[in-house]
DNA sequence: CAGTTCATATAGCGTTGCTATAGGTGCTAG
DNA sequence: CTAGCACCTATAGCAACGCTATATGAACTG
C-alpha cells in the first residue's frame, strides 16, 4: 500500500500525489494521505516543494507535458484551422480524463491570480493559430484569437466535468467549437469561397503580415523599428 | 466589529457570511470567521445551515436573485438576440463586480457534481432563446445553444476574474459572445438577408415550432401526444 | 402548570497545513 | 583516514480548521 519502487523521495511524492489526486474523485487531498503513501514524512515534503501548492504544481507541470504532448502529436495536418479544432477535442478530452488533475490546472481560479499553466496554454493556441493567420485564415488576431478560443474551451470542459457521466454530451462541445473557430476565420479559410463578408481585406492583409513577421524574425528592419511596425499592424487589425 | 441590527441569528449569520466572502481577496473563509463576525456561536451555524457549504448555498441563493434581476431588467427589448446579448454582458459584469461570489457560485467545480445554480442560470438562458426560436431566429434548439452559450460565458468570465484588473480586457468577452450568439442564429436573423446558409428551413421550421408549442402549453393534444410530437421535433431539430 | 420543541451555548474531537529542531548520510578537503 | 560541510529526512507539536455531543434557556401547547 505504498510507492516504493526505490526511487529517491521526490519522485515518490509526485506519484503518490498524482495517484491520489487522480483517484480522489474530487474530495480534497491531505499531505498527510500523500506522504503516507510515499512513504515519506512530512517536513520531507515542503523541503522539496516549499507547501501544498507547489507539490501540486509540480504535479500539474508534469501534467501539463502529456497535454503538450497529445496537443502536438496532432498537429502537421496542413490545414491550421483543422488543428485548432483538433486541438480543441484534445483539451476537452484530457479534461474528461483525468478531471481531477484538470481542475487543479484549469479549474482553481481565484481573482487575479493567472497560474502559469493558463498563459502556456494559451501560447500553445497562439503558436497554432499564427500559422492560420500566415495563411490569411484569420480574421482577428491570433493572441486575441487564442484568448477567446481558450475560454471557451475550458467553460466547455468544465461543464462537460460536471455533469454526471452518462450524460455527458460531446455535442455541447463540437457546436461550441465550431462556432468558435467559424467566428475567427476568414471566409476564405471556411469554404475556398468569395469574399470577407464585411471584414476588409486590408485587415485581413495586416493580421497575415503581422504573424508572418512575428514568426520569421525579419532583420530587414531594426529592433526598434519592427516594435513601432508591429504596433501600427495591430492597431490595424484590431480596428 | 460585529453584525448587530438585532436581526434574528440566522439572517446575521447570512450577512456575515456574505460580507467576509465580498471582502476576503479570494483567500478561503472560515466559519470562526463568520461566526464571530455574526456574533454567534459554531452550533448555531450548524443548526440553521446543516453545514458550511449549506451556508454558502443560502449566500449564493440570495446572490442568484440579484443576478436574476439584472437578468430580467433588461429584458423585454423586442429583439430576442439582443437581449441575449445583455444576458451576456450582465453576466460577466456580475462575474467582475462580486469575484468571490461568483467563484462560489460558477467556480466551485466538482466532477459528478452540477450546483443547483447552474440549472437555473441555464434556464434562464433557455427561457430567453425561446423566444428568438418562437421568431425563427434560432438555428439549434435553445437547449443545446443555452447550454453551449453558458459554458462560454462561464468560460470567458473566470479567465476575466483571474487576471489582474489593469489587464482585464472586456473585448474578449464581447468577442467570444458575438461568436457563440453568431453561431446559434439564422441567417434571417443575422441580417434581416437571403437564405440559411446551409440550414434546410424545415430544420428551422421544427425548432420555432418546437419552442411555440412548449411555451404556450396547447391543449389540442394529450399530454401523451405531445410529449412524443416533441420528441420528433426535437430529433428533427437536432439531426 | 407540565411537556415539548426550537434555538443557542460550553467544551472538545479529529484533521488539516505547516514548522522548530535535531539527527543521519554522503561528499570533499586536508 | 578523518573533519567538516551541505544536503536530506525524522520527531514532535502548534494553531487553525470543520464539525458535534451534550446541556441550557426560551417559547409555545396541552
Amino acid at each position: 500500500m505504498s510507492i516504493d519502487g526505490q526511487l529517491p523521495p521526490k519522485a515518490r511524492l509526485l506519484r503518490a500525489a498524482a495517484e491520489l489526486l487522480a483517484n480522489s474523485g474530487g474530495s480534497a487531498v491531505s499531505t498527510r494521505q500523500i506522504t503516507q503513501l510515499a512513504g515519506v514524512t512530512a517536513p520531507t515534503l515542503y523541503h522539496h516543494f516549499g507547501d501544498k501548492e507547489g507539490l501540486f504544481d509540480a504535479v500539474v507541470a508534469a501534467g501539463f507535458d502529456e497535454y503538450v504532448a497529445g496537443e502536438r502529436d496532432f498537429a502537421p495536418s496542413g490545414q491550421p484551422l483543422e488543428d485548432i479544432r483538433r486541438m480543441w477535442d484534445n483539451h476537452v478530452q484530457f479534461g474528461l480524463k483525468q478531471p481531477e488533475l484538470y481542475l487543479v490546472m484549469f479549474g482553481n481560479i481565484r481573482p487575479e491570480s493567472r497560474p502559469a499553466i493558463v498563459a502556456d496554454a494559451e501560447a500553445l493556441m497562439e503558436e497554432m493559430l499564427n500559422k492560420a493567420a500566415v495563411s490569411g485564415q484569420l480574421n482577428v488576431p491570433p493572441k486575441e484569437a487564442a484568448r477567446s478560443i481558450l475560454a471557451a474551451n475550458v467553460g466547455v470542459t468544465l461543464m462537460l466535468i460536471a455533469e454526471k457521466v452518462p450524460e455527458r454530451n460531446l455535442e455541447l462541445s463540437a457546436m461550441t467549437r465550431d462556432a468558435m473557430i467559424f467566428a475567427v476565420s476568414t471566409e476564405q479559410a471556411r469554404n475556398n469561397g468569395s469574399d470577407d463578408s464585411g471584414k476588409s481585406s486590408v485587415v485581413v492583409a495586416a493580421i497575415a503580415l503581422n504573424a508572418a513577421l512575428q514568426a520569421s524574425h525579419s532583420d530587414q528592419l531594426s529592433s526598434s523599428e519592427l516594435k513601432l511596425f508591429l504596433e501600427w499592424l495591430h492597431r490595424i487589425s484590431t480596428s
